[in-house]
DNA sequence: TTATGTGCAAACTTTTTGCTGAAAG
DNA sequence: CTTTCAGCAAAAAGTTTGCACATAA
């Protein structure tokens, strides 16, 4: 009998493993932190929360992981307006969307159960076989029937956009 | 009377001047070239397109000037993966979507008259003021029972995408 | 006439890559 | 043992910006 004395592997892992994907130990920290991660990281993100579990990793190689699982169908690649893509974890089934508060980038998620299936139905009628999708509202808070407009209102496009 | 010898002002000249911006030789002309598009250019494509109509235009400007119109609202940014971000004409109320192929990147646009109306309902009900959506559907081209499998498939991301 | 825009080239940011040593299978 | 991967630093690609001149309103 084999004991286990590692960590279970993460479930980015294991998709890494069922596509036959060569597991490095930078690999594993990176699926790790993709397993573990509930927001929408950039590529520093990712290196920074990397770079805790195991110094030696270097940005590059999270260049490579995220382009190579993102081949594979694993991840998502997001664009939210900032500059950097952003990735999560592909959901099969249970997708959500995001809404983008234009004024501060903060993402908030939402679901749509029939969209994903009404989604499929177009690909299908258009001759393709539907392989992911994205779907990004931006929005502007509503403010609760409060009157102060005088704000400070970041417009333009910034580069350190939260969530 | 006076007489009209120029071109009559383009649409999105037309949306520029209502938003009060100063209109230059350079910009009329993007705007023309914007007006005229009926795909999804980058930067690139449009700083060629303008300098067909005047030579003396720059790519900065080009850039500013997309930026700016995008901050008003006169254009969307799209990423349909190819590493540039591309541009199109903001439509109000008829909104249309697109498919991207996976192989060779490939645009399709298609329509779903419900979708910004449902859309606009999701913000409403999150409490925001609908500002635009995009959505992007990923799919690969269903062979017609036709054999052949052994293509020469690109795979990665690839700089000069279509449409 | 004044505020704003433009061209140019340099700077910046994000992402990719060539090369050499390392490690997985 | 062979093939694929990682680190590093250099380069590429896309985009922004400072400055001096030009131009719209």
């Amino acid at each position: 009998m084999t004991l286990k004395v590692q960590a279970a592997e993460s479930r980015i892992e294991q998709l890494c493993i069922e596509h036959g994907l060569k597991m490095t130990g930078q690999r594993r920290v990176i699926a790790r932190v993709l397993s573990e991660a509930d927001d929408h990281p950039d590529v520093e993100e990712l290196y920074r929360r990397a770079a805790v579990l195991d110094s030696r990793i270097s940005v590059a190689t999270v260049y490579r992981t995220v382009r190579l699982l993102e081949e594979k169908g694993i991840l998502e690649r997001r664009d939210f307006g900032g500059g950097r893509a952003r990735y999560e974890a592909t959901e099969h089934g249970r997708h959500h969307y995001h809404l983008i508060d234009v004024d501060n980038g903060k993402v908030i998620e939402f679901e749509d159960p029939e969209h994903e299936a009404f989604m499929m139905k177009v690909a299908d009628r258009l001759g393709f076989e539907f392989v992911s999708m994205r779907l990004e509202l931006f929005g502007k808070k509503r403010q609760p029937a409060n009157a102060s407009s005088g704000k400070t209102t970041p417009r333009s496009r910034r580069k350190g956009d939260q969530t």
